[in-house]
DNA sequence: TGTACATCAGTGAACGCGCGTTCACTGATGTAC
DNA sequence: TGTACATCAGTGAACGCGCGTTCACTGATGTAC
């Protein structure tokens, strides 16, 4: 029935068509919240046709998840690799992630609201799992294993906690508008890590 | 078919036992990933008694967190409206919130988790909002009104962000054990937020 | 104190609905000869 | 180039299951006279 410039052999197009949809929808009204009727009407397609693209919602849900988180993980190990001071590689992780929440805030609204459901299966590479990069980034800093991990979970808290206000309009205006004032904090707290 | 022994015309007792269980439950497989019948069974009730105690599932999650929420920022307030300086009011919150979580470990994670569904349904009231109650404080502190918020945000990071690593098993031990260690981040944020 | 009645926490079977998933089928596209 | 066939993204109706909720009924407890 669609026309066939819609049809192709490369299920490339309409796969991160379902991808977009379903990210959207799930930040709205969560994988339980929303249903595969949900996810076929925003995308034009039938019920059936998702699952020549998704084994499952579930499998869809985690998919999703797992690679965008992996992709932030990598971005920041990138500016980690990069070089520079501490100061510089925390403003530029800061800056990297209030881009994204300003970007693509149900990207990230998602990866926030729902990190519950997936956190289990993250591996435990710095390249997947944005919380060992962070951790890598603050034992390079010269904190020591366990003080590096309690350092990266506030310094996370920095970030995430003022996106999660922004996400509910209690912090008006960009999140990036912010970047520069997050970034002290989490510098404080990693030199107050030191100190010790 | 229940022992007279455990029947009764108050309901207070059965309805508390229900709200433990549910508690428990909700924390461990989610609100969605819990039916009626397994709180049912939880508590050793038939499915249509619970309905005796709460107007519906929903209800029964809403009226959870909303109170325990409450209850918490009721706590904060009080801490807040008790005097003394900004560092001992500082220490005395975060410890309150790490001693919370690891008395009760299902209900920090069932209001960490489950903020996201009911948080527009929390009252603006400091009474019963913990992220008015700790802006508040800020305020109190001598920080304008969004450099409180953001203050309040970053805060809040820094003792949430921690909790869900303790809770996935990332920082072993009691929460307890780095409350000097949060209040002293936190108290950074602030004095870092007053001097701008 | 005894009797009659109201109350209410409880039972357990039944309900219908919406869900995720399946499946037989279609037709356009790509490929081999 | 034309024909025959394989492939695969798509349709849409149907499926069964588990869910939240309802309901007629029970029996112990509390209360009025």
């Amino acid at each position: 029935m669609p026309p066939a410039a819609r049809r192709g052999r490369d299920g490339t197009v309409t796969r991160a068509r379902i991808e977009a949809e379903a990210l959207t929808l799930f930040a709205q009204k969560g994988v339980d919240g929303t249903s595969v009727r949900d996810i076929a009407q925003a995308t034009g397609l039938s019920e059936g046709a998702l699952y020549r693209h998704f084994p499952s919602k579930e499998e869809l849900a985690r998919e999703l998840f797992l690679s965008r988180y992996a992709a932030l993980a990598g971005e920041i190990g990138a500016v980690d690799a990069g070089g520079g001071t501490l100061a510089e590689k925390i403003s530029a992780v800061v800056g990297l992630a209030c881009r994204l929440f300003d970007a693509e805030p149900a990207l990230f609204a998602y990866l926030l609201i729902h990190q519950h459901d997936h956190l289990t299966y993250v591996p435990e590479t710095p390249e997947a799992n944005v919380v060992e990069a962070v951790a890598r980034l603050m034992r390079g800093a010269g904190l020591e294993a366990e003080r590096a991990t309690l350092a990266a979970a506030m310094a996370l808290g920095c970030v995430v906690q003022p996106a999660v206000f922004a996400l509910y309009g209690r912090l008006p205006g960009p999140l990036t508008a912010r970047a520069e004032a997050i970034a002290g904090a989490v510098l404080g707290i990693v030199e107050g890590a030191r100190r010790g």
